[in-house]
RNA sequence: AGAGAGAUGGCAGAGUGGUCGAUUGCGACGGUCUUGAAAACCGUUGACUGUAACAGGUCCGGGGGUUCGAAUCCCUCUCUCUCUGCCA
């Protein structure tokens, strides 16, 4: 969330980062935020003076009982009746306008970055490396969804979507023998090279509150993308980013501790409401996934190289995993509501010829802590809010995809790349 | 799930209607002493809002109420602990 102070000093400034993000008559929504705040701040000083008053005169009654003036006393309660019902009416108009302020605040994108490419589409996002060959495929090469069907030997499909339809519905597949062993490998392996990292490894809850949905900003704004429980008002998470930053809400985090830097593995659920379309067969979207998700907590002057230490950290897992990707900025319009500039990592699906997102890195700055009241404290004792960071590093799915497909061979088996053999225990799929 | 107890500052733990944002201890930080360290002693040590800086205001799990005045009384919700039950 924006911080209200910052938008009344830099009214243009936001304004024109909104509109780089195509949020609708900013310039409006900005100035009637503002003008709310006016007024709110009106009212707190006025509350703040009759609520002053009220404490003077109860002091003085105090006093005044204590010495047994009770006469005076009782004359005294008589005036403080119309302090009461004015604070009262204060109090209300005060907290009726905050409730509207913030109304209008949580509607508000954080702001892009300056990197940020003007855009509004995918199309205009930008091509900032492309790593690795693409793959030539054998003859009679298929896309992943065809070839798990063939994998698997006698308990084929080694992927089974019919499955998953029977146990739970569309988007649930089941994994089987290689793999489910294979999903694991990789799962240890990514952990393991966050370690390497200097990441600490955490196992969060996966079910969060709506205070916790709240401070990363899936709520409001995401509310219909998450599966909900309604009796006990808990949300299954979409990532783990929303367990993981909110390990630090309402945290004041001393200085020597920062960075902060944690990884976890959660499975992920998405409703994926409205997104089933062309592109979306077998694992290119699912419903329940898996995904190792890096989390960085860092001063604002260090964010920035802690998003390029994140980077290169994916960009060395798809290196080890030996698949080409291509790493785009992502423009104006394209990216998420929360983030200031994100990196998408698109892995190349040699059977379907397309580009398939499998990790997306995003600095938040401020925005996520303003929520979270997420701070540190400066060497000159002020609080700060802190900028938080994340990344996929990976998700599984659209990995597996690729790797399925890539690595096929001309006799229809799947090679395995060696940096997960050590991890599954065997160098082939067949 | 049932019965009881409880929720106070980084932690421990006082405070049951009046100047309490809160006694005290520990921890942390600064200083004296010391070659250095420890000990001892002295001092500092919550957040939010607000101001040019003061002042002022709010916060003792959350919300509501009683009162001139609430950490303290009442209602309600949430959570924690103990015992019983159930169970991976």
């Amino acid at each position: 969330m924006l911080q209200t102070n910052f938008i009344r000093e830099n009214r243009d400034f936001t304004i024109a980062g909104l509109t780089k993000k195509h949020f609708k008559d900013a310039a409006e929504v900005v100035d009637q935020i503002i003008e709310l705040d006016k007024k709110r701040r009106q009212l707190q000083q006025d509350l703040d003076e009759t609520l002053a008053e009220s404490n003077a005169k109860a002091r003085e009654i105090g006093g005044l009982m204590k010495a047994g003036a009770t006469a005076e006393a009782e004359a005294a309660k008589a005036e403080t009746a119309v302090l009461k019902e004015r604070s009262k009416s204060l109090d209300e108009a005060h907290k009726d306008i905050e409730a509207k302020l913030l109304q209008e605040l949580v509607k508000l994108p954080n702001l892009p970055h300056e990197s940020v490419p003007e855009g509004r589409t995918a199309e205009d996002n930008v091509n900032v490396l492309e790593s690795g060959e693409k793959p030539v495929l054998p003859k009679g090469a298929l896309p992943h969804w065809e070839l798990i069907e063939r994998l698997g030997k006698n308990q084929a499909p080694i992927i089974d979507f019919k499955l998953g339809n029977k146990i739970s519905g569309a988007g649930f597949p089941v994994y089987k023998g290689k793999a489910a062993r294979l999903q694991r490998a990789m799962i240890a392996f990514f952990l393991d090279e966050a370690g390497k990292a200097g990441y600490t490894e955490v196992q969060p809850p996966i079910v969060v509150n709506a205070d916790s949905g709240f401070a990363t900003g899936q709520l409001p704004d995401k509310e219909g993308q998450m599966y909900h429980d309604a009796q006990d008002d808990l949300y299954l998470i979409p990532t783990a980013e929303v367990p993981v930053t909110n390990l630090y809400r309402d945290v004041i985090v001393a200085e020597s501790e920062l960075p902060v830097k944690n990884v976890a593995y959660t499975p992920c659920f998405r409703r994926e409401a409205g997104s089933w379309g062309a592109h979306v067969r077998g694992l290119n979207r699912l419903h329940q996934f898996d995904k190792v998700e890096i989390v960085q907590i860092n001063k604002a002057e260090d964010s920035y190289k802690a998003l390029d230490e994140m980077v290169e950290h994916v960009k060395s897992l798809l290196g080890k995993l030996e698949l080409p990707y291509r790493i785009l900025r992502l423009c104006g319009g394209d990216m998420g509501f929360t983030s200031a500039l994100t990196y998408d990592f698109e892995v190349w699906s040699a059977g379907q010829e397309r580009w398939l997102e499998c990790s997306s890195v995003s600095n938040f700055e401020t925005y996520q802590a303003n929520r979270l009241k997420l701070r540190y404290k400066t060497a000159d004792k002020k609080t700060q809010l802190l900028h938080t960071l994340n990344g996929s590093a990976l998700a599984l799915p659209r990995i597996v995809a690729a790797l399925l497909e890539n690595n096929q061979q001309a006799d229809g088996t799947v090679k395995v790349p060696a940096v997960l053999v050590p991890y599954c225990g065997f160098d082939t799929i067949e």
